[in-house]
DNA sequence: ATTAATCTTGACCGTTCGGTCAGGTTTATT
DNA sequence: AATAAACCTGACCGAACGGTCAAGATTAAT
C-alpha cells in the first residue's frame, strides 16, 4: 500500500503550503489559489491529491493534533511535580516559538467554535486531560503542590504558553516592532515556568 | 451636531449584529448579508450607514479598544500590587464572561497580524502599557513583589484572562460539554488571582 | 513495446461575495 | 402646505470563490 513518491512529495508540498495560507488568512480567508501558488502548482492539480478544501483544512489540522499531543511526553516521564511540570510548559513554549503558524490554525478553529475538531476535543483531548489531571490530584493529596482545581491549571498553562505564539504580532508591537530575541523568550520562558511552579505551591 | 434618532438606533442596531456575525464568523467569514439579517435590515440599508464592510469593521473594532483600555482602571486606582493587580484580573475576567464575542473578535485580529489596529496597537496600547510597566518596576524597587519582566507578566495576565472567552469552545468540550457554570468560572477567576499573585510573590 | 494507471492542467461553471444605484417613502424644517 | 433632507430597498453588477472536466503527458507494470 506504499504511495508513489510524486504523491508524496506533492502531498507534503501543498500541505506545507496550506498550513502558511491557512495560519496567515484563516479558513475563510484562505483560498485555493493561494494555497496553490504557495505551493508552485496550478490549482486543479491540488483538488487531484485533496478532493475540496475542508478535507485540505482536516488534514492540516490532524497534523497539529498530534503534535499538541505529543508535547505532553516529558509531562508523563517525569515523576515530580517540578520536573514534570517545567517540562511541560517548556515544550509547549518550545512549540510556540518554533511552530507559530500550527498555533494559530488551531486558535482559530478553537475561536470559530471547533466546528471541524469538536468530537476530536470531545474524546481524545478529553480522556487526554483526565489522565493529566488525576495525576496532578496524586501530587496535591501527597501535598507536593497546593490544593486547587488541576482543569484550570492546565487552562492556565496552555493560555500563556500559545499566546506567544498567536498574539504574536500583538507583542511585537509593544516590543518596538520587533519580534521577541531568542534572549528575550527565554526569559518569557523561565519567567512563565517560575510563575507558574511558585503560583501553585511547587516552589518556595 | 447631534444625529437623529434613527440614525443612533439603526447604527447600534447594526454594530450589534456585526458583533455577533464578526464573533462567530471572523472578518473573512461574516457577510453583510448576514449582518443585515441578523440586525433585521435589507442588506443596502447597511450600506447606506457604513459605506463598507472594513468601515463597519473598525468601528466594531474601536469600541473593544476603548473597553479594553478601561479595563484597566481598578489597576490604576489602587496603591499596593495585590489589590491592583487583584482589581485588574477580576475585571478582566468579568469582562471575558460577559462579553466573549467582542474578545474573540480582538483575537482573531491580533491573530491575522493586526492588519487594521497594528498604529493603535503601537501607539496607543504601547503608552499605556509603559505607564503600568512602571509602576509595577516600582513595585520591584521597593520589593512589593519579586523581580521580574514585567512586560512579560502582563502577557501572561492577558492570556490565561481572554483564554476563557477565546477558547470557551475547547473549554466546553472538556466540561461535559457545558459551558462552565458561574460556581465554576468564580472558582476558575479564584484559582487565577491566586496563582498569579502567588507567583510573583505578592502572596505567600 | 504495449497497455494501464497515474498525474497534469487550461478552460470552464454555478454561486456568492461586497458594493451600487435609481427611485420611492418618511421625517424634519419653514 | 410645501420644500428639503434623510432614509429605505429591490434589482443589479463585476469579481472572485470552490470545484469540475476532458484531454494530454508522464510513469509503472507486463
Amino acid at each position: 500500500m506504499r504511495k508513489n513518491q510524486i504523491r508524496i512529495n506533492n502531498e507534503r508540498r501543498i500541505l506545507a503550503a496550506a498550513v502558511k495560507i491557512f495560519a496567515g488568512y484563516g479558513y475563510q480567508g484562505a483560498t485555493m489559489r493561494k494555497i496553490a501558488e504557495e505551493a508552485g502548482l496550478p490549482k486543479a492539480n491540488l483538488h487531484y491529491y485533496f478532493q475540496t478544501k475542508e478535507q485540505l483544512y482536516r488534514q492540516v489540522l490532524d497534523g497539529i493534533f498530534k503534535d499538541w499531543l505529543a508535547a505532553a511526553n516529558t509531562f508523563d516521564e517525569c515523576e515530580e511535580p517540578v520536573e514534570a511540570l517545567r517540562g511541560y510548559i517548556e515544550t509547549k513554549m518550545d512549540l510556540s516559538r518554533k511552530r507559530p503558524l500550527e498555533s494559530r490554525i488551531w486558535a482559530e478553529e478553537i475561536l470559530r467554535g471547533a466546528p471541524l475538531i469538536q468530537d476530536q476535543l470531545e474524546q481524545t483531548l478529553a480522556a487526554w486531560l483526565d489522565t493529566r489531571v488525576k495525576r496532578i490530584t496524586d501530587w496535591i493529596n501527597k501535598g507536593t503542590i497546593q490544593a486547587l482545581n488541576p482543569r484550570i491549571l492546565m487552562y492556565m498553562i496552555w493560555a500563556v504558553t500559545q499566546h506567544f505564539a498567536d498574539f504574536e504580532s500583538q507583542i511585537r508591537a509593544l516590543n518596538q516592532q520587533q519580534n521577541l530575541s531568542d534572549e528575550q523568550f527565554a526569559e518569557a520562558k523561565t519567567q512563565v515556568v517560575q510563575t507558574i511552579l511558585k503560583g501553585i505551591g511547587a516552589l518556595d
